[in-house]
DNA sequence: CATGAATGAGCGTTCATTCAT
DNA sequence: AATGAATGAACGCTCATTCAT
């Protein structure tokens, strides 16, 4: 009797353990032992199922960016006004946030590195690129059914990106004062009342 | 005669061939070797001043943040109407941070640390509570001026600390799609936009 | 009914498989994984059939041994002139080497283990001592038939393993300069032409 | 005051130790720290001096190389008769072979990786090209000058060659039954006997 | 018999730190 | 004050061997 394909299985597995491992201890600092550990399988094994620490790490970064795409794409599905396909979305993505704020510092590690290196840069750069090319689809809809005044809809696009950022970083720091979920609405209806025709 | 203080001239020596080499290569990646010799001097010399490497880190972290709080309450100094010292301090941290985007992976790679380790949290925390805090008062003092709405103060200064922080990332990621000055400027209109009094 | 016994067929399939890689890759670089792919078994499989890497080495060795001997055991059946079994013999080793050249290296790396271990080359000692005893008969019986001068076998003898020896590298290591069974032949002529009674 | 420049001896004192070890355990079971042991310094003393353990292989063979074609090029310096040269460099080498008896294990490993890899396979084709060639100038010598027959001077040199690697394996492997300088003067004497015009 | 997933001891290499000069 | 040679702990990775199925 073949045993069932515990290949797909042990990779999450290990990008579990790989993932608590890495936003607990960095991507240098993070021993295989300590992955090998945490995922209940040898150091031998984890060979067995990626060719190196570096191919770990790779897989994670695609995993969260996956996940990120897919938030962004389901970014089409929302109804209601422009202003409230926003809002859903920021409530969405804030969900998100909070939920990862464990893994955060793996975000930022990787952004040092992308800061760096031309070719891990550009991946970071097509992210961006879709993420504020989603947005400004979302607000120039907006512009176009007088929901919102004549604005160049990229600069806002890009606003709104920098913010959701930028509270990332925020509301990791400082929890108790800078609420995610919080802060990301109410800064979304502040930007909102300037875009509203009057 | 005594000779004349020669230790801070050969920290700062080495805290700014640190910078450098920490910039290019990360904290990790950065070789004690390498900062010997981009300093000039041995690399016995670097632990005559400095403890270890780990001292690097944090003196050059120690200088970047003097600089950044210094521009900060520098903001006090700024004159004209709330909107106008708004612009004009985004113009100068926009002008700060594309001089400065070489440096910018290291703050990346310090909040991963900052996001893992509490003492280091803690740092980062009081730096951006007094980000925070000063915008506050300015954003309340256009409050009770008359120049902007009944809005939360503090709601709005960390939006727009949140907008600085991402639009850093932004546009080190894609420079020529996001340009500091420019989108920082642009946001901080709309925001104003939304603001002022109708 | 009993299956006819596999077992030797087995290990046959790993020996030959094994003869090849470690050929290729040297005792070290050959893998388990690569005797295993080459052989057409699983990786268990060898060790059904052999306790260790090292029994699979020491098994291969004995199988050139014994073919080794077998050959030399062969050159008292030969006919004619004690010149002429010489040539024979030259002629038959130098082919079996030729056939053989893809497997030196193996040879190569045994003497250096046997150079190391007293077990090994106490194996080599006695290969290389029938070696020169079959010769030196031979040697002998030319002399005694007048065929030769009056020298000393044993000296002859060890000068022919040597030469046999000797070629086997030199015809490895630039085969166009040096082609075993042409210099093999002239060389063993040449010394024919000291040895018969003038 | 500097201090001497301690790189040359460090690095012969690593070689020497690297020698014995490689003799005593071969390439590859030769371990960092039994050559880091032998030569009295650290492992990461080691990594000053050389880039790797393949670099310590590679001078070390180069210092082998160098070696033995200095000897050979010793050659033109002898004097007398062509056989008298002949049996000279014979003595030398003989002597050369006694006195490294103990490091030839290395030679035949570095063999088989020869007969494996074509770029150090070169390496030593162009060595015994130089050998066979030194020899057949000597020879040609002989024949000219009416000391020796008409024979291929390049067979002879080729047979002289094949010879003296030989007995470097036989009188390794049994050193009572074999020794080296007794036995190829005396092979040589054999193979001069049928060279010399009667 | 046979498999191949899993193990873990072992090694080459790196680099922050030390210290004799 | 300054040097840079030397150290050695630590880590990523390999692969012969085992064993549950």
């Amino acid at each position: 009797m073949p045993r069932p394909n515990v290949s797909e299985e042990r990779k999450n597995q290990i990008l579990e353990a790989a993932m608590t491992v890495f936003a607990e201890r960095g991507f240098h600092e993070a021993r295989m032992d300590d992955i090998a550990q945490k995922s209940g399988l040898s150091k031998g094994a984890l060979y067995l199922y990626y060719k190196s620490k570096d191919a770990i790490i790779a897989a994670m970064l695609r995993y969260f960016f996956t996940l990120a795409m897919k938030n962004l794409r389901h970014m089409h599905t929302f109804e209601g006004s422009v202003s409230q396909q926003l809002l859903d979305y920021t409530r969405r993505i804030g969900a998100e946030a909070e939920r990862m704020a464990f893994f955060t510092p793996i975000a930022w590690e990787f952004y040092a590195v992308a800061g760096r290196q031309k070719s891990v840069r550009l991946l970071l750069k097509d992210y961006f690129a879709e993420y504020r090319q989603t947005l400004a689809v979302l607000i120039q809809k907006g512009i176009d059914s007088g929901e919102f005044r004549q604005v160049n809809a990229e600069t806002v696009a890009t606003t709104v990106a920098s913010l959701h950022e930028g509270l990332a970083l925020l509301s990791v720091v400082d929890p108790k004062a800078v609420n995610w979920s919080e802060q990301g609405m109410e800064a979304v209806r502040l930007l909102l009342d300037g875009l509203r025709t009057r």
